[in-house]
RNA sequence: GCGCCCGUAGCUCAGUUGGAUAGAGCAACAGCCUUCUAAGCUGUGGGUCGGAGGUUCGAUUCCUCCCGGGCGCGCCA
């Protein structure tokens, strides 16, 4: 019904001579500022040199806009025209909600716009750890809420199968393997020192009795299995924490079908290469980066660079509109040259896209829990996940914005109690289910069929009011590429429905008091329900 | 040195394309258990929005400079 206000706040702009206003028409934070908002008045101030509260007295005059809709409108402040919305407005919310039900919230904005989303990505030689485990949750988080706005969306991992850091995983698997047996070995230079490597080689050791017997080489042709078992372990993890991918693609892969060397043709094709000094460099520099970038080292080896390209020239080509790259933001110096490349191929400023994601860290017993340099060992992602749970881990990596730094709070993740936001938002859920337990009913019997005069307490209708946001809440989410917001909305519409729950009877009341409380609180039931689902968070009917 | 991110209540952080008296949680203080989960609810106190200019009817928001913190600046990945 905002849109009915909007156009003909829009018809009246134009009228006065000013097509185009580009006014807002928003929720103001003070509800006494009334439901909705413009700032049309103070906008057409300057072009029609007038008096903005004059003006606003003006297009007030002018506004046709049924009494079902608009109860009240007012002028307020230095020029804000305020509008308060008909009870039969806010009565066709409670029913929207609820035959809604789990659509409730969804959108259309993205329709037909097929998006790839890559995270995670993590290379194949070690255990996820808990920065991972933040660009999953955000990164997954991202690809929902674009679902959610009508996108069509393919969550996608990138493994760094190839290449130098594969080659020595695999050489320090081989050497764990070789002490294993009891043979003198060392991990070599630059290789991977983690006990998890060494727990790997015991069970390779005890499952393959003949790798005793290996030469050296042979031994190195069996150590490549250290990639792969490694990927699974991560997928595995992955699974636990309720991220699951369309795609897992491999750099391996993209060499070996020739797209490495293809880039490298169309990209000379397109005159955007040349050679100096014995290395072949591409003009990012007239793109946007900093500097040109060297394609093929002097000695003659590709840089990580070029695969990396070939990989996104791949994305491209399988058709997506957009896609969005979630990368640790130490990576973020990163960004310019491949958004360089891609702008000197052609495919639009806005098809490419980073969501960058900032260090983790974890507190635990009041300290710090940090990485042992001895070991190399980080805190693992299975760890915390074992620590505080799948709910407390996807939730905690969502409140915050990616951009920031972050710091895991697992002793609180851990509370059953209010402080606990996670917590917090899901007892809500509970407590709404809990009357309809404690009524013996079905939610679902609770229709939105009621009589809104029958919702006696301020408390209802804000509750109501809150409830119905949710789906712009979604869109702008999902626009900022913010799950945060989301959860933001969540925890202030737990602290409503709490505050309700323990203002408003429900069961017990007037008859029709009781049958409206009883569609509020399935409405809210579906609302808390549809934000933790939307976020991959369980929504339990009892705690 | 250059680039990016950040600086908001004691702490952790929100702040909707520039809007009205800058918010929440925690912590502190004061209340509330015959009633749908007290695993909870209500109220109070707490701020030169890092600093100084500028643009604007209006700036936490945009621009410039400075201070303070993080990260990145390879023919490494």
């Amino acid at each position: 019904m905002s849109e009915v206000i909007r156009a003909e706040l829009a018809r009246v702009a134009a009228h006065l001579g000013v097509a185009d206003a580009g006014f807002v028409l928003e929720r103001p934070r003070d509800g006494g500022h009334g439901d909705l908002s413009t700032n049309l008045a103070m906008l057409l101030a300057k072009p029609l040199k007038a008096n903005p509260r004059a003006l606003a007295q003006k297009i007030t005059a002018e506004l046709q806009l049924p009494a079902s809709v608009v109860a009240k409108t007012e002028i307020a402040g230095p020029g804000f025209i305020n509008f308060w919305l008909a009870q039969d407005a806010l009565h066709s919310l409670l029913a929207t909600i609820i035959s809604a039900g789990p659509a409730f919230g969804r959108g259309d904005a993205g329709a037909g716009q097929r998006v790839n989303v890559e995270f995670v990505s993590a290379n194949p030689t070690g255990p996820l750890h808990v920065g991972h485990g933040r660009g999953a949750c955000l990164g997954d988080a991202i690809a929902a809420l674009l679902e959610w706005t009508g996108h069509a969306v393919t969550r996608e991992f990138y493994i760094n199968d190839a290449g130098v850091q594969i080659d020595r995983v695999i050489q320090s698997l081989w050497a764990r393997i070789e002490q294993q047996l009891g043979r003198p070995a060392e991990i070599p230079e630059g290789g991977y020192h983690g006990q998890y490597l060494v727990e790997l080689a015991q069970a390779l050791v005890a499952k393959h009795p003949e790798l005793a017997g290996l030469t050296a080489e042979q031994g190195l042709a069996f150590a490549t299995v250290a990639p792969g078992l490694l990927r699974a372990e991560q997928e595995e993890l992955l699974r636990d924490l309720r991220v699951v991918f369309d795609v897992w693609s491999s750099e391996k892969a993209v060499r070996d079908q020739g797209k490495v060397d293809a880039a490298l043709a169309l990209l000379a094709e397109r005159g955007l290469t040349y050679h100096q000094d014995g290395a072949l460099f591409l003009r990012t520099s007239e793109y946007g980066d900093d500097k040109d970038r060297v394609l093929r080292k002097s000695d003659g080896s590709l840089t990580y660079f070029v695969p990396d390209i070939a990989y996104h020239i791949d994305k491209h080509e399988r058709g997506f509109e957009r896609v969005i790259d979630v990368w640790g933001a130490d990576h973020h110096g990163y960004i310019p040259r491949m958004r360089g490349v891609l702008r000197a191929l052609g495919y639009g400023e806005d098809y490419f896209e980073v969501a960058l994601v900032q260090l983790v860290k974890v507190m635990k017993g009041g300290e710090e829990v940090r990485m042992s340099k001895r070991s190399g060992e980080f805190v693992t992602l299975r760890d915390l996940v074992d620590w505080v749970g799948v709910d407390a881990t996807r939730y905690f990596f969502l409140m915050r914005p990616g951009q920031s730094p972050f710091t895991f709070d697992v002793d609180l993740a851990r509370k059953q109690t209010d402080e606990n936001p996670i917590f917090y938002v899901q007892m809500a859920h509970a407590r709404m289910s809990g009357i309809f337990r404690v009524a013996g009913r079905d939610p679902e019997s609770a229709t939105g069929d009621v009589k809104l005069e029958a919702l006696p307490a301020p408390e209802d209708l804000e509750l109501l009011k809150k409830l119905a946001v949710f789906p712009e809440v979604v869109a702008r989410a999902a626009k900022s590429r913010e799950p945060h917001k989301l959860t933001d909305y969540l925890e202030d519409l737990a602290r409503l429905a709490h505050g309700w729950y323990h203002k408003c009877r429900v069961l017990g009341e007037a008859a029709d008091t009781e049958a409206a409380r009883l569609a509020l609180a399935r409405a809210a039931r579906i609302v808390l329900a549809n934000g933790l689902t939307l976020l991959g968070l369980s929504a339990p009917d009892r705690m």
